[in-house]
DNA sequence: TATGAATGAGTATTCATTCAT
DNA sequence: AATGAATGAATACTCATTCAT
């Protein structure tokens, strides 16, 4: 039943075509899996819909992937493997400290505004309980290494002078990612309760705020602010 | 199973006890499907679920709010009510600015914290699109008068020169709550990608990072930090 | 918790005005079961829209009628006994043996298109096979007196050489109301099929060509076309 | 199960078997359906009964047909498909006029009796208010080419004299489903309040009757009866 | 290998019927 | 006696998954 395939006349053999078919099919049903899994939830996506859109017949998605479950699985660490692609084109190290901050929060925000997809993911799968992540945390495409080139970066700043110690870049890291997730992610929610539309226009002047908000507390200054609680309590 | 009620003292009889028990019954509906929406999302909830949590039967869930859609929205609604209940004990107006701005901090990661279920519904109405916020967004409850206490705490620091201009309670707002929201919101992934644990340690140093961004954020200062894009640019 | 009900100003006793009461339910429950039954087949019935319909509650129904089963039952009869009676009001003894006949259809078709629901209920029980009108059969109020009437006029018709024998009044009758019965039960469909809309001058001309149907057959003529067919065989 | 299939002397090949699995299930979903819709009706209808009657799954049969709505539109269609195809075998060209009726007359009784579920699923249907037959009215399939034929049988009739002028077709057709319909739907009523038994043997005096009662309804003869009710009035 | 067709096990929703007052 | 409230048992419909070819 299988019908003759002449060797194909780009000089790639029978076998190499099948990979490559398969990597192609592989690839769209991804894609359609990021968009059905991120518009609907994992509960309410169906596969019948990723099916549809990425071309491929649902037999053949269920041999690729397994099940729904795996399908998700793969998804989620494709989400992460295409946001790790995307923070190899950022530049920490030959900026100045300041700049490499600043630098990296307009980088965050924009990369969230291009890809919702990754943030409706991220939901996805934190109201999962981040069950499938762990599975795959192990994996080494997930972890993002921008900690590691971030820690230089505080590094540097402290050697200059321009930032204070007692900072790590995790944390720093988590605050920056706040500040750009938050506003995109629960776009229709504070639109709907506190009447702002967080267009291009509210994003820019946020962005500018991040920074300054992010930088503001990297610097050593007079430290007075941070007291004030002790003071208080 | 039923609970003694008191005879009413204030006047009502009869029909008192149906409605009381409706009231519960409502209640307990509500509590069951805020767990359920906020641990599944919209689609994977199941209304079998909050039936058996419930303690009501499936029939008595129907006639109460109509289908599975209403029953999201009014479990919605009812988040919001729950939040605004709690932000009413927030105090805003006695403290000095600073101490404000430090109290609502502390306030809001601890609302989030108690309250996960509130988050969750969040993002699962986020997830949606926030096609039925929008639906309720009109009705007193959901809008929060947070935005006009936090404008008037803005007002005195500008006035006592704590703070600068320029600054809306909106966009402050929007800032304060990304910091607090974020790490509880995206913990699983935040653990699995960053390997940091979420807990309490971090989040009261977190609490204490963010009451310094904010802070350092609204000093006036000798502005040096918001125009280092300018530079870079 | 019975409200002590003060003797009725009109002469009637508490036990009659029950009576009454209960009556009048009742009625009000059997013409909504009417509507409701007709309306939607009993499958299709739904007793809340009874319930709904007659102002009674769904328990008292259960407790006049005892089940759906019964309420239909109950419903059946009482719309034979309605159009029981309103044939009643048909003289086939004073008219001319030709002229009763004329009456009968007219009065018929006219009983028909005035009472809709009642060709709605026999459809329904036909439907049903007939398995209630069975169990209600032998009640008096069911059984027409009409045929004995019709057997008169024919009688009388044949004794004035007005009508041939041969002819049995259930046969006739059957006839009679076959034509008056179909288009008013059909018109639906055959509008759908034929495109005539069953309306009142339709059903005038159809009247007459009833009348003449029916006549020419009960004439005694030269009888010619009904041995037709035999000798076609 | 599975009837061995001949090979295909057409040049079709492949996707055959399943092209006619297909037609064969849905064949027997349709005569499953008209079987439950017209015991039932719509509302009493169980699409699990068509389901384990038809052999089919309820998933293939809502994917075959939709929903209930859309099943009971395509019986229904059906079922004037079925009508339409056994009407085809009934000569009304060749035969005298006179013979002509009266094999229609005999062929639309038979034709009732046949196929009981016909006048079942009409009564189903105008019991529905004709809403869905309205939705197919303009399928050619099923609008009868009868009232033509008819048509052309009182031409021929009224050049040779037999019939009188001034008789529709439709009219006439709807006289003599009348007479064949009515017996046959209403059997079940009709013995519970008549007592007669609508058996073969009565059909066959019945049959005779309607072709006599319909001939002499055609005939020009005297004319007298018509004007009986003039008079009376 | 690839896929149109098929289905077991749900899933939201309804309804006849009964309980508690 | 009368009814608002409650529910067990369906009922229409769906979906992840597998079969047959």
């Amino acid at each position: 039943m299988s019908r003759p395939t002449q060797p194909s006349s780009d000089g790639t053999s029978r076998g190499e075509t099948r990979t490559r078919d398969r990597q192609r099919t592989t690839r769209q049903i991804l894609d359609a899996a990021l968009i059905e899994f991120s518009s609907h939830g994992f509960g309410g996506a169906r596969v019948d819909a990723i099916a549809e859109r990425s071309g491929a017949s649902k037999p053949m998605i269920y041999s690729y992937f397994g099940d729904k479950d795996a399908l998700y699985e793969a998804a989620l660490r494709d989400a992460y493997v295409q946001i790790r692609e995307g923070e190899r084109e950022l530049d920490l190290e030959t900026l100045s400290p300041v700049e490499s901050i600043a630098s990296l929060v307009r980088f965050t925000l924009l990369h969230y505004r291009q890809n919702p997809w990754f943030i409706r993911m991220l939901n996805t799968e934190n109201l999962r309980g981040g069950r499938t992540v762990r599975l795959i945390a192990d994996a080494a495409a997930i972890q993002s290494p921008l900690i590691e080139r971030l820690g230089g970066v505080l590094a540097r700043g402290r050697k200059s002078g321009e930032f204070r110690g007692g900072v790590t870049p995790v944390e720093l890291y988590v605050s920056i990612a706040s500040l750009c997730y938050f506003p995109i992610s629960n776009a229709h929610t504070l639109r709907a309760v506190f009447g702002c539309s967080i267009d291009d226009a509210w994003l820019s002047k946020h962005e500018q705020d991040t920074i300054r908000m992010i930088l503001g507390y990297l610097t050593p200054g007079p430290e007075q602010q941070e007291n004030s609680q002790e003071r208080a309590t």
